[in-house]
DNA sequence: CACAATTACGAGGGTCGTAAAAATG
DNA sequence: CATTTTTACGACCCTCGTAATTGTG
């Protein structure tokens, strides 16, 4: 009978060239090398070395048999990823998402209800995420507005809007409610996880010089340290609190608001029914209007 | 290590639905069977059935790795198949051929310079001596023209002419040559491996019903026994002998010539330079002529 | 109680390593 | 004389089969 252990040793003696070397590489003696190779031409009922009584080199047949022998082992090689890939995934649940906000809530949520799941989520553009959920490297996204694909399930479970976190001594900070532009142009710190939100910020403040910040606990004591906006947002006040020793100010543009929609394939609706059902019963109404 | 038996083993349970139902189709014992997969298992880190204490099923993990299975086991198969099949092509020589007549020579003599070699010949159509050079089936091909494709090599070697062999009674039977049209019309005998005469004489005798013989000897018989008219050849009569108590009447018709061809791809000629040199040596002047 | 899968245990086959031999440059 | 391959022999691992156990319809 035909083996891979045999194929993977007769590759072995074809990349180094020698016996002795590659039984050296496969941790075996060259005995039992030179035994193996006479059982697999026993097996083939041919010869796939000439032998030279002090040497070998492949002959024809063998040459074949190194190529046909390379696809062989390299599909077996695959056979075992992919089919631990394909366990890993069912064992896991990945988020991909366009922003953090929905994560704090959907994290613990879906530990909750698949707790014998792994949860892993990334953030990425919303144009990655979509390929993402395509070929299955997501099981659901999270999306800042809604998709009508027909093959994916879609529906708005959240809201976010922005605030502008200004230190008292700030201008502007009696205000009740201030627009981008009211602020475009002075420098404001950033965290750099922050999604989608770093485009509209861009888009929405042009002249504006962002000092990115990459760690959580460095950009609170800078916020708390330095006298520049900076933002927030109503759900980071809720599941961060607020922010010490600032005034918070609503934006009161319509891009400050995003809604998240939950997306999933159809075929996994089923799957992901406890966290839909879950999802849906939080929304309250005034959490999806804005 | 993962081996090919496992995945066999994997195959024949996907089939046939059970343990033992497999077991015995492998001439194996539940228990044997039973552990290996166990042993799969622990390969793959993952669990490739549901196990139901009395009943296994694959679960999506088997069903993958099924799949997988089918394809690595199959092209193991097609391994051994392919380097066979080179080692046996490698030993043989495979002659293909328009016509009985240049074996009768030709087989002898790859003998004699071969000796080594196993000989295989065929006879069939021009056109699919032509592919079957071309894929390899051939080493080379005898052909009633010659062929001036760049990657052949192609000399002619030998000549046939037909004859009529006509019982002493025949009204005809003492000309000195004959036209196909002298005898167009009536029935006359014929042995079916003929090659491409069988088209020259549907051709050049349309109103002629042609009995045909399969075998020689019953052929021979028939030939002495009746009164119709049958062929032969100067090659025929050279290394089968004359039809007895027969008149053999040259047929004048240009048609009646062969002029065979050797044809090897370039690529072979220098491993076919014995049999090429033999057979330019044998050629006589008037041999080519016609 | 028949049937299917798993566990336990002893037997046998096959591969492995060490040692020795043969051959080459 | 070092290097490489092959043969010989004994050890050990691993798979196999038989028998026994558990669980199901």
């Amino acid at each position: 009978m035909l083996e891979l252990y045999q194929l993977i040793q007769l590759l072995a003696i074809a990349e180094y060239g020698t016996m002795s070397g590659a039984a050296e590489r496969l941790h075996l003696s060259q005995p039992a090398l030179s035994r193996s190779m006479q059982k697999l031409e026993d097996i083939l009922q041919v010869a796939l070395f000439d032998r030279q009584k002090n040497k070998i080199t492949l002959n024809k047949n063998g040459e074949l048999a190194v190529e046909q022998a390379r696809r062989v082992v390299q599909q077996a090689h695959d056979l075992v990823e992919q089919v631990r890939a394909l366990d890993r995934s069912q064992r896991t649940i990945s988020i991909g998402t366009c922003a953090p906000a929905p994560l704090w809530e959907l994290v613990s949520l879906v530990s909750q209800l698949y707790p014998e799941m792994t949860v892993s989520f990334e953030m990425k553009d919303t144009d990655v995420l979509l390929d993402g959920l395509k070929s299955g490297v997501y099981q659901f996204i999270i999306l800042p507005f809604a998709s009508n694909e027909p093959e994916y399930y879609c529906f708005p479970f959240e809201t976010e809007r922005l605030y502008f976190s200004l230190p008292p001594v700030h201008p502007l900070s009696c205000s009740k409610g201030l627009y981008f532009r009211d602020i475009d142009g002075e420098s404001i710190l950033l965290l750099s996880q922050i999604g989608f939100w770093r485009e509209v910020c861009r888009k929405m403040m042009p002249l504006t010089r962002a000092l990115v910040q990459t760690e959580q606990e460095d950009f609170n004591e800078l916020v708390q340290a330095s006298a520049l906006p900076a933002f927030t947002s109503d759900l980071a006040m809720r599941w961060l609190g607020k922010p010490e020793n600032r005034i918070v100010i609503p934006v009161l543009d319509s891009e400050a608001a995003a809604v998240y929609h939950f997306v999933c394939r159809k075929d996994d609706k089923k799957k992901l029914s406890a966290l839909i059902q879950s999802l849906k019963k939080n929304i309250t109404p005034s959490t999806v209007k804005h």
